[in-house]
DNA sequence: ATGGTTGCTTAGCAA
């Protein structure tokens, strides 16, 4: 079974991208973040054409999350259910024969000194929260989406460029790693130990032309998930009107 | 270099 999450910042600025790398790659699952239009302008048809279904949790102009699969999907959730008041759209789970599949778009965060990098640090938290409610370690999961975090200094091209910022401080590294603690590993760091590979560039700056990369895209998945293989699919970042994140994949087995 | 680019929405915000 391949699971992909994807980042295309817009479903509308980037759907002949996504159906033709659907139509070239097929993977089981697709996870989506930044959808940034609402749930009654998702394009279902032109995905089902192709063999998958979907369910989405949008917003209009931000965020929005999605899952794609050519397998049915049920037991479907798009809150972190705590009491907490907040509309927007970052989490949608469900489960695809029996694995119950999460994607998530966490919060930025702007600038360290910023509200929205409060926010960024307590939706982690409330994250471990849900998976200490939702889950249990021994069952297959897998947590997928832009988690706006480089785990360490092999996710990063230029460390000087991007210690000091919200993707990369020592306290938001803590913060994601919290909720692996829970009872996740990477999958993708797993099977690709090397340094180098990244799955976002900044538009700005020539990001992509002069490799500024960092890996903040992710695949968790608990222990009782069995891997073999992962890629990052860089030629994505390429040609006209790329996504600035690039499809990040993980085969797992026994599925 | 407090810059740079893209998307949503239309001047400014978010990333």
């Amino acid at each position: 079974m391949r699971i992909v999450t994807w980042n295309v910042n817009s479903i509308r600025s980037r759907e002949s991208r996504l159906l033709a790398w659907l139509t070239a790659h097929q993977p089981d699952v697709l996870c989506l973040q930044e959808l940034k239009l609402e749930d009654a302008l998702f394009p279902h048809a032109a995905i089902e054409a192709l063999g998958y279904r979907a369910v989405t949790h949008g917003q209009k102009s931000y965020n929005g999350v999605a899952i794609l699969s050519r397998h049915e999907i049920t037991d479907v959730t798009r809150t972190l259910d705590d009491g907490v008041a907040d509309d927007q759209a970052r989490l949608i789970a469900g489960t695809i024969l029996g694995v119950r599949v999460v994607c998530v778009y966490v919060p930025n965060g702007s600038e360290p000194d910023s509200d929205k990098y409060a926010y960024k640090l307590a939706w982690l938290k409330r994250l471990r929260a849900w998976f200490e409610r939702e889950g249990a370690a021994d069952r297959p999961m897998v947590l997928c989406g832009d988690m706006n975090v480089a785990p360490d200094g092999r996710d990063v091209a230029r460390p000087a460029e991007w210690d000091d910022t919200v993707l990369c401080l020592p306290e938001v590294r803590k913060s994601l790693q919290h909720v692996l603690d829970w009872g996740l590993t990477d999958a993708f760091r797993q099977h690709r130990p090397e340094a180098g590979l990244y799955s976002w560039w900044d538009y700005r700056g020539g990001g992509f032309e002069r490799n500024n990369g960092l890996r903040i895209d992710h695949i968790f998945a608990t222990r009782a998930l069995t891997s073999i293989d992962a890629f990052v699919d860089r030629n994505e970042r390429r040609g006209e009107k790329p996504s600035d994140h690039v499809p990040l994949g993980v085969v797992f087995t026994g599925i």
